[in-house]
RNA sequence: CGGAGUGUAGGUCAUCGGUAGACCGCCGCGUUCGGGACGCGGAAGCAGUGAGUUCAAUUCUCACCACUCCGACCA
C-alpha cells in the first residue's frame, strides 16, 4: 500500500480529549476514529490489525473442530423472554421498539444459538456441537472509557458448545482454554487464567484471561509460584499472604485487562428454551478490538506504537529519502513493486516530504521492520527493527529471506 | 446515575463585550532532502445548541447537549 493512497492519516499532536494511552496512540497514528464515546471506526490500518487478530483466533478455534457461522444482531424480544434475560439484562441490552414490536440488539448469543441448535434437531451422534462467529456486540455501558477497551459497540468472537454430559462439556472447556493460551501467546500477550463470577451469564465460576497491565480496570490476586488466580470480586484474602492452593507461594495483587473469558453455563439455557433432553452449554469470548487496544497499551514507547509482527498492519514500512535528480524515489518504486510481487505486506511512504517526517510517522505507526532507500544506501537497503536502534545494509534477497 | 473538568478551522491552541487569529495539516507553485525544512499564494469557522442580559455576546448568565476523568456498573 502506498501511503499516499492510504485513507486515514497521522496527526502531529495527541488529540486532547483522550487520556487513555491506547486511544491516544491509535487515534494519532491513524488506526481509529471516534464517532462517539465508546464507538470507534477501525480505519484501514486498524482494520488490518483487527483482521490479523481475527485470523489467529479463527485458525486456533477451527483446530478445536468448531464451525464458523454468522448470527443476526437484531433479536426479537420473545426469544430473550424464554430465559428471562429480557428483564434481567435490561441494564446492558439496547432494547428498541418499532411498529409495536420489541427488539434487542445483541450483547451475546446464548439464546439465539440454543434456539438454533434445538431447531436443527440434532441426533446424539452430532454432539458435541461447536459453533462460533465474529460479530459486533452492543452493550449499554453506563460509562464507556479507556478508549477502545470499553465501548458501547465492539467486536467479539463468541464460541458456543453444546454437550450431552457435564464431563464432555468440561473436556472441551479446557481444550478451549488451552487454545486461548496459544492464541494470546501468538499475539504477544502473556495471560493468566483467573477464576471469576459469571455475572448475567451463569451462577458457576467462570474463567477470565487477564493480561497484567497498570491501565487495566480489573484487579486480580494471583500466586507467584503456582497457577492460582482469582478476580477481586470473589477473592477473600489479601495480597502478601500465603497462597491458599499451593501453600508455598505468596499472593500478589495486580491490575489487569480481561481479553477473553469462558463460561461453563450448564443446562439452564436448553432447559428454559424447551429442550427435552439435558444439554450442557458453554460459551467462550474474545474481543478482537479490546485485544488490539491491549496490545497498543502494552507495546509502545515515547515515539509511538510497536506492533508484534503477528498482528502488525504491514510487515514492512518502506521509506525513500530522495535526491535532487529524483532517482532514489524511482528506485524505491521498483523495490516496492518487487516486495509486493514477493507477497510481502508493505506500507510504502511515497510522499514527497522530508525524511524527518517519514521517520517520525514510521515510528508512530509502529510497523516492526523499517526499510530505507537513500543516496547513502547505494545498491543496498537499510533494515531496522522498530524495537531496536541498530541498522544494517542488506541486499534485496536477504530482506525477502528474513521476512519469509 | 452522582461528582469534577473541557467545548473556538481537520488537529493543537490564542483572543475575551464591538462580529475571529496563530501554528500544524490540506491545495497550488518553487527551493529542499538521514529525524516533523523553507518561501509565496489559496481553501477551510452559524465560536457545541438554545434562551436571557445588552445598542452590541465567542466573551456575561441560565438551561440543555457532547467529550474526558473519578465513582457506581460492566466483555
Amino acid at each position: 500500500m502506498r501511503y499516499s493512497k492510504l485513507f486515514g492519516k497521522t496527526l502531529r499532536e495527541f488529540p486532547k480529549d483522550e487520556v487513555s494511552l491506547n486511544a491516544k496512540l491509535l487515534l494519532r497514528a491513524g488506526f481509529i476514529d471516534k464517532l462517539m464515546a465508546g464507538s470507534y471506526t477501525l480505519l484501514p490500518l486498524g482494520f488490518r490489525v483487527e483482521q490479523k487478530i481475527e485470523d489467529i483466533i479463527r485458525e486456533e478455534i477451527n483446530s478445536t473442530g468448531a464451525n464458523e457461522l454468522l448470527m443476526p444482531l437484531l433479536h426479537p424480544k420473545e426469544i430473550w423472554n424464554k430465559t428471562g434475560r429480557w428483564e434481567s439484562a435490561k441494564e446492558i441490552m439496547y432494547q428498541l421498539e418499532k411498529d409495536e414490536k420489541e427488539f434487542g440488539l445483541s450483547f451475546t448469543h446464548e439464546e439465539i444459538v440454543t434456539d438454533l441448535i434445538i431447531k436443527h434437531n440434532p441426533s446424539p451422534k452430532e454432539f458435541p456441537i461447536k459453533v462460533y462467529h465474529f460479530s459486533t456486540k452492543f452493550r449499554h455501558e453506563a460509562r464507556p472509557k479507556s478508549g477502545i477497551l470499553r465501548g458501547r459497540e465492539f467486536l467479539m468472537k463468541d464460541l458456543y458448545s453444546a454437550h450431552l454430559s457435564e464431563e464432555d462439556m468440561y473436556k472441551y472447556y479446557w481444550e478451549v482454554a488451552d487454545s486461548y493460551i496459544k492464541i494470546f501467546k501468538r499475539m504477544g500477550l502473556d495471560v493468566k487464567i483467573v477464576e471469576a463470577s459469571g455475572g448475567v451469564f451463569t451462577k458457576n465460576y467462570t474463567h477470565e484471561f487477564q493480561v497484567l497491565c497498570e491501565q487495566g480496570e480489573d484487579t486480580i490476586f494471583y500466586c507467584d509460584s503456582c497457577d492460582f488466580a482469582q478476580n477481586k470480586e470473589i477473592f477473600s484474602g489479601k495480597s502478601g499472604e500465603e497462597c491458599p492452593k499451593c501453600k508455598k507461594g505468596k499472593i500478589i495483587e495486580a491490575k489487569s485487562i480481561e481479553v477473553g473469558n469462558i463460561f461453563p453455563l450448564g443446562t439452564m439455557y436448553a432447559q428454559k428454551m424447551g429442550y427435552k433432553e439435558k444439554l450442557w452449554l458453554a460459551s467462550y469470548g474474545i474481543g478482537p478490538t479490546r485485544v488490539m487496544g491491549t496490545i497498543a497499551e502494552i507495546y509502545n514507547d515515547d515515539k509511538g506504537l510497536i506492533w508484534p509482527s503477528s498482528v502488525a498492519p504491514y510487515q514492512v514500512h518502506l521509506i525513500s529519502i530522495d535526491n535532487e535528480e529524483k532517482t532514489i524515489s524511482r528506485e524505491a518504486d521498483k523495490i516496492y513493486e518487487r516486495l509486493v510481487a514477493e507477497r510481502i505486506e508493505v506500507l510504502y511512504d511515497d510522499r514527497d516530504s522530508s525524511p524527518g517526517e517519514k521517520f517520525k510517522d514510521a515510528d508512530l505507526i509502529g510497523i516492526p521492520v523499517r526499510l530505507v532507500v537513500s543516496a547513502k544506501t547505494g545498491n543496498k537497503i537499510e533494515w531496522k527493527l522498530r524495537s531496536k536502534d541498530k541498522t544494517e545494509l542488506l541486499d534485496f534477497e536477504e530482506i525477502v529471506k528474513r521476512l519469509k
